[in-house]
DNA sequence: TATCAAAGTGACAACTTTGTCACTATATGA
DNA sequence: TCATATAGTGACAAAGTTGTCACTTTGATA
């Protein structure tokens, strides 16, 4: 009983991906992400009352799908499977911290929605957070790791590690393993 | 035989520094530095046609002040001493790569002093890279670092590393060294 | 094949940002 | 104290962005 869409939501929030993670939150605009998509900017209008609202509910669906990935975790037992692990999934998702960054961008809006989707993505972060702060305790009740460095920094340190840029275009797996490689022993030769 | 200046240069790149760190290229208005400086917004369009001039202007000043320092790390010879001096100006100096990659968010602009600062900006990258590259092989020579690893990722490695945002207030020198400590030798306990 | 619900469009007003310029302000020294 | 060079201002037009809405299109089904 209804006309045919021109784009699925899943397009929509590609596109609201790529774009926020090209010109960012300041430079994001419904005319980019419409031409995009090859509609009218009305178009997008239907279905988000402005770009807070659709961003909001991109990076809410991509941090569920990020988070359930991440719970599989304990599908591993050892600190080194479950390291495997979360590298390959982080290396997969890339733009996951970039988007955390980006959402802390948004200014408190008066838009009720918008509200309670930053809340949300808030909760979910720390729910984020906790996973991993299992993950790193783990490696340091098995001994794997060092007790004297802080988990935080661990973890931005894994974090910051997948998003170097491969400007020399060293092909993907040789890349990602040397990046497993550093993070583990560092860059100096083992005496 | 003329009025006193309300700024200085300096107070304006810092502003324009401040300015870029925080809203990104796309988020940069006159309006916000023109606040921050306490002036009118035309003022500033005395002394650049527009905020393309201003940020390339002040991040050719930033980058030559950086790589004067860089340049310093040749007054050490030994790989672990200069491992020591460049972490330490990069890490004064946190917003470097970040800006690099802002300058590369800069459109192709007609304005022609514009283009001209975009290909100084290119050189001094390339210089910049040079310096590191020397730093690398330095390392390799000496037997210091592993020479599997490609030196692209060893630097992104560093610069990523530093920028690395300390969420839990860890105290700064305590946070720098450990940060020098999981580049050299990662985060595995060593066997 | 007529109906109608959902999808899509583009023109409009309100608002923001950009760049310009005639004008005002002020420090210096003739 | 007045001439003048440089600094700064704010009002304006042009351009871009945001949000709305009456209208058109389309496809399923009665």
């Amino acid at each position: 009983m209804a006309r045919e869409r021109k784009f699925t939501l899943e397009e929509l929030y590609q596109a609201t991906k790529d774009t926020l993670v090209h010109v960012g939150y300041n430079g994001f605009t419904f005319s980019i992400i419409a031409e995009k998509l090859e509609l009218s900017r009305g178009t997008i209008y239907k279905y988000f009352v402005n770009k807070d609202e659709l961003i909001t509910e991109y990076m809410l669906y991509d941090m569920n799908r990020f988070l359930e990935d991440l719970k599989l975790i304990h599908q591993y037992k050892s600190f080194d499977e479950q390291f495997d692990y979360l590298l390959g999934i982080i290396f997969r998702d890339r733009t996951i911290q970039q988007l955390i960054r980006i959402a802390s961008q948004i200014p408190e809006s008066k838009e009720n929605q918008v509200k309670v989707n930053l809340e949300k993505l808030r909760r979910l972060h720390l729910d984020m957070y906790a996973q991993l702060e299992d993950f790193i305790q783990l490696g340091k009740v098995e001994g794997k790791i060092r007790e004297n460095l802080h988990s935080g920094l661990i973890l931005g340190f894994i974090f910051q590690s997948i998003v170097i840029p491969n400007h020399f275009q060293v092909p993907e797996s040789d890349w990602f393993s040397s990046i497993k490689d550093i993070i583990r022993f560092g860059i100096y030769r083992q005496s």
